[in-house]
DNA sequence: ACACCTTACGAGATTCGTAATAATA
DNA sequence: TATTATTACGAATCTCGTAAGGTGT
């Protein structure tokens, strides 16, 4: 048994059984792959893959479980790695955020540039999706972080850290009629073509229960995965956009009004989704607390280490900070 | 990074740092296993072991973590044999056991029988040692299950699964005053010498723990790591045995008599320990309910889900049998 | 002086890529 | 027919064992 058959057990299984496709992602050739997972198939008596004729059609009950443990493997190989390149130099390495629009363009900045500075010598990596894309990501071992409100919940063996609450306001233009109204309720809302964001993005579905509580249905005429998008849409006169608060920019956006929304919606809580048994860098529990204060070193190590969903017990006292 | 490497720091910590007795052991060379270790700190960028001169002196920081993690994937890669040899042939596999003496004497024997002739294509080891050895064996996965009474708790890589509860018997030799007592008490022991368990041997402690909270000092004038012993000393006159009471066997020692002792100690309970994270055979859970009924498939499968030490919880309600 | 690890070197095995072959959708 | 996995084979690499060389106790 072979650390390169495991990975390419893993990763073939990843690729959805191309073989091909997975030797040029890997930069090698089909051929060795196939015979490299044959001699394992070989060495273990037991087919990984079932084939029909020359294709991969499947995975076998067997092969399930072992590429189950040949990814513990692989990630175990993968902290050997940082564990070793943090005692030969803490200020070297890299960090993968995956993240959505809304935190990367409103809620990372600051921390990316304070971090920036102080480890200039990390490879940063940013990638963009949608929450389940991110929360996948970090699952599988391809980003380090996933940073979004929600999906996180969907992957058992992510370990979730609160970060800060936050909610809602109404953005119309200065001439709409609405600008001026001083209590905004959900029923008045109702009335108006509504602009927000997509299913299953920043914090949607807490947006359609407070509607749905008061058995109202929103007449949503556009839906987008960003609030830049929205806002654009509320420019052109489209509808009330209803955004995450962080997304108004009082300067830029000086030709929009702003209308708090927090008494209309409940607040959505954004979470920083870690793979249970990941080493954690120096830089790493850096990079959190920069993000939340209240995510210092032990309170990180504590929910890493406390079994599944634990998270209620460890931050339930935690007053979060609301943005 | 190869397999071999992480097989070889790992098995290089076990010899105490001595690479020649290790390359003994794995019937290879010495020369292989430095160039190899060399191989993989270059890699990695770390020293693994601090070497003066041309000795092994320790293993560094970086090499703690690194070989606590190189274990954790040898076991993996272990579980996946194990996983392949389950599809491929379920009859077939190997069961390695680490027991005491008494169990292995006493309790073991008809459980033994009943699997061998069930699997007499798996092929069974039994390793015998003091508790703490025991335990250590299956905690660094050279042995499958550790059976016994005491010291298993120091361990917490280990899932604890009790199985039947003990208590003492008092052997004396016919004509011993004792022998015709029917009160016995703690405070009557104490008078005559004893002879009885090791300190750290099935459930030694209890023993101890009874005389000292009536204030009393027993005097014990000969210990023995097994029943078997202490019975022959008992017969020479040596003083009034102390045994499971499983370890009298009616036919056999009918030149002694024994009492019941339940009254005066505290019942032991033994255990059967297995490391967490252990792909379980089929044939393992049938060993287990085969040793102790109500250790069914399911109540397994729980506690070796469960987290550390929830075992009150799991067994808490269960009766366990008498012997 | 002994025990031990490291370096040097050569034989054997392994991996990997190219080209050819076979089978499926 | 186009795509994809397997087989064949040769080149480059790597692993491993023997023998020699230093180093510390």
């Amino acid at each position: 048994m072979k650390l390169q058959q495991l990975r390419y057990i893993w990763e073939v299984t990843r690729h959805n059984l191309n073989v091909s496709a997975t030797a040029q992602n890997l930069y090698t050739s089909q051929p060795g792959i196939s015979k490299q997972i044959r001699l394992l198939e070989d060495e273990l008596g037991v087919e990984i893959f079932a084939r029909s004729g020359k294709h991969l059609t499947r995975v076998t009950p067997a092969g399930q479980a072992i590429i189950e443990l040949a990814g513990q493997v692989l990630r175990t190989t993968e902290n050997i790695k940082q564990v070793a390149q943090e005692h030969s130099d803490e200020r070297r390495g890299s960090l993968s955020v995956a993240t959505t629009h809304t935190q990367a363009r409103y809620a990372l900045p600051p921390v990316i540039r304070a971090f920036r500075e102080k480890y200039p010598d990390v490879a940063l990596h940013m990638q963009q999706g949608t929450p389940k894309q991110i929360a996948q990501m970090v699952s599988e071992g391809s980003a380090d972080f996933a940073i979004c409100t929600e999906s996180l919940e969907l992957f058992s063996d992510l370990i979730l850290l609160p970060c800060y609450r936050w909610n809602r306001c109404i953005l119309v233009p200065q001439d709409h009629p609405l600008a001026q109204s001083d209590e905004l309720t959900l029923e008045t809302l109702a009335e108006y073509p509504l602009v927000t964001y997509v299913f299953g993005f920043t914090g949607r579905s807490q947006l359609d229960d407070a509607f749905r509580s008061r058995d109202l249905v929103p007449n949503v005429v556009l839906t987008a995965a960003d609030a830049d998008v929205i806002k654009t849409y509320v420019r052109l006169g489209m509808g009330v956009g209803i955004v995450a608060h962080m997304a108004y920019d009082p300067e830029l956006d000086n030709d929009l009004v702003a209308l708090d929304a927090s008494h209309l919606f409940a607040s959505s809580t954004t979470k920083i989704g870690i793979r249970r048994g990941t080493f954690m860098r120096g830089y790493m529990y850096d990079f959190l607390q920069n993000f939340a204060d209240h995510l210092d070193r032990d309170t990180v190590d504590a929910a890493l280490e406390a079994g599944p969903r634990n998270e209620q017990a460890l931050f339930g006292r935690i007053e979060l900070p609301e943005r």
